[in-house]
RNA sequence: GCGAGAAUAGUGUAGCGGUCAUCACAGGGGCUUCCCAAGCCCUUAACCCGGGUUCAAAUCCCGGUUCUCGCACCA
């Protein structure tokens, strides 16, 4: 088993996250969040919303469901919509769009009828057996769903145009500054043709995504601050550990503002416990950018062989509120005189990704053979585990009276008391729980508690009961200095 | 979407025409043990779905679904 596989049987097994709809066969490319799982999941979007609150980003909640009229604006109903064709001869697919420019024909297509013309009167033959191509179909990325109205209505592959299309609002609330830093957490749904890889690659998956509107005349208001240490993999296939800010400055990364924020996705990254030395940011080339995007930096994880995409930082421009000026005829400029249309920078975030990363940065192996998941404690699902040495003489019922006090301001705790007591250490350990607190006799008697923690297996002994069950969160307490 | 392989308890698996469907781990209950998945006893729990072949199908065949790996795709 790899790696990976390995995490996904503890996730399964332990109920981080389980395929969809399994009874009836499942569906592919969607998955639940399980119990653990969801709790992760939310410990992740508040890591990423505190970092951007603290930059002084707003946050946004639009729909998924979204009108045909943004997505043919945003550039989406043309590019999402592909013409393909399959050989019915070698059964290959291909886009025709690039077997037509590819014989210097540049047009594009706008139905099946058309597409499949253009094949046949420009006799285009499948460029692997060489038979002629006769039919096109449409090759739809985003989801269309049936309304009783007229108007076409979609599932959002991006959350962002929800932001873009009440940039006035966001801007009147910002009182007409820039820079606008707008922040989106949501469902993105996206028609894979091949989803992949459990959680990485799905149809419906959460996304968190960041719009920084930004004068584009004005010098940046953000400049690297930190000169952090990472892999920078340019276009021009150029590899080298380099601290971010001094990559701005060489002009490996083109702008302060890009620099900035790719220092900051690193700061949430490394804040969740994800690897560094299994990070790298990657630029696009020209020929990967998204439609929208002059220039993009990947913050990507090394997941067994494969480098996976976790972050997306793109310069989007001017392209999308210009868009959606013409489109709806609603005046979005901004700035004293109204000629400012902002550009933007936009940080995109695969949750799903991120959780896999830190799943897997944070697998372990002891030398016993069993598994520990070392999650940060602001990550872990839980963050205590009440243990009764054993089931009898009452250690039980001490142990539940100090659950239940605790539980009053730790939410995130849990009470064990099945199997032996190296069995419920391995057990939170499998889950990520940082802390055990166990009840013994010496509890019993003198109020005196024994605190174990996950990945030293070390133990704090004779703790007044006190210090614990009356006061502050638990990873509040004093006594956890003592780990270090 | 194509090609190849696969699908059996919660998880990982054995069985490859006739089995009370194997085993391990996990789960529940008990005995024992006062600190790291020990041991013993009991227990819950599965042949992906549909059709066919056959006296008899988890096993063979055909569809579908899902998964894995390649190719393609990843706006």
């Amino acid at each position: 088993m790899s790696n990976f596989d390995e995490i996904i049987e503890i996730c399964k097994r332990r109920g981080f996250f389980w395929p969809s709809f399994q009874i009836y066969g499942g569906s592919a490319g969607l998955y639940d969040y399980a119990p653990l799982g969801t709790i992760l999941k939310e410990n992740v979007y508040k890591i990423w919303m505190d970092e951007y609150l603290k930059i002084g980003a707003i946050p946004y909640d639009s729909p998924s469901i979204t009108p045909e009229a943004v997505f043919r604006a945003s550039g989406h109903l043309q590019r999402f919509a592909d013409l393909a064709t399959t050989c019915e001869q070698c059964k290959s697919s291909f886009k025709v769009e690039s077997l037509l420019s590819s014989q210097g024909i540049n047009m594009v297509p706008l139905n099946e009828e058309q597409a499949a013309s253009l094949l046949i009167d420009n006799k285009i033959r499948c460029p692997k057996c060489g038979a002629f191509l006769k039919s096109a179909y449409n090759f739809n990325l985003m989801f269309q769903i049936s309304s009783n109205g007229a108007e076409k209505l979609y599932l959002r592959p991006e959350t962002a145009q929800g932001i873009f299309v009440n940039f006035k609002l966001l801007i009147t609330y910002n009182r007409g500054k820039l820079p606008l830093i707008v922040i989106q957490r949501g469902k993105g749904f996206r028609n894979e043709i091949s989803p992949r890889q459990a959680i990485i690659r799905q149809r419906e998956f959460n996304m968190a995504e960041v719009e920084v509107f930004l004068d584009p005349s004005n010098k940046s208001s953000f400049y690297p601050y930190k000169g952090e240490l990472i892999t920078l993999l340019s276009n021009d296939g150029k590899e080298q550990k380099t601290d971010i800010e001094k990559a701005f400055v060489d002009g490996i990364i083109g702008t302060p503002e890009h620099a900035y924020f790719m220092e900051i996705t690193l700061r949430i990254a490394l804040r969740m416990g994800i690897d560094r030395n299994r990070l790298r940011f990657r630029q696009h080339r020209k020929d990967e950018l998204a439609h929208y995007s002059s220039d993009c930096w990947d913050l990507e994880f090394q997941l067994d062989e494969d480098w996976v995409e976790i972050v997306g930082i793109s310069d989007r421009g001017q392209f999308d509120v210009k868009n959606h000026q013409n489109s709806s005829g609603q005046n979005m400029s901004v700035g004293e005189n109204g000629d400012i249309i902002p550009k933007v920078l936009e940080p995109a975030y695969g949750i799903d990704r991120m959780i896999m990363a830190i799943l897997s940065s944070s697998y372990n192996k002891r030398d016993s053979g069993y598994k520990v998941l070392s999650l940060k404690q602001e990550i872990s699902p839980y963050v205590l585990a009440i243990l009764p040495l054993q089931k009898k003489d009452g250690l039980t019922e001490k142990a539940q009276e100090i659950f239940n006090a605790m539980r009053q301001f730790e939410p995130r705790i849990l009470f064990d008391d099945s199997g032996s007591i190296g069995r419920r250490y391995s057990r939170q350990d499998e889950i990520g729980t940082p802390y055990c607190i166990t009840v013994d006799y010496d509890t019993l008697s003198r109020d005196i508690v024994t605190i174990r923690e996950r990945d030293s297996q070390r133990q704090i002994k004779e703790v007044p009961m006190s210090s614990l069950t009356v006061g502050g969160p638990f990873l509040n307490n004093d006594i956890l200095d003592r780990f270090k």
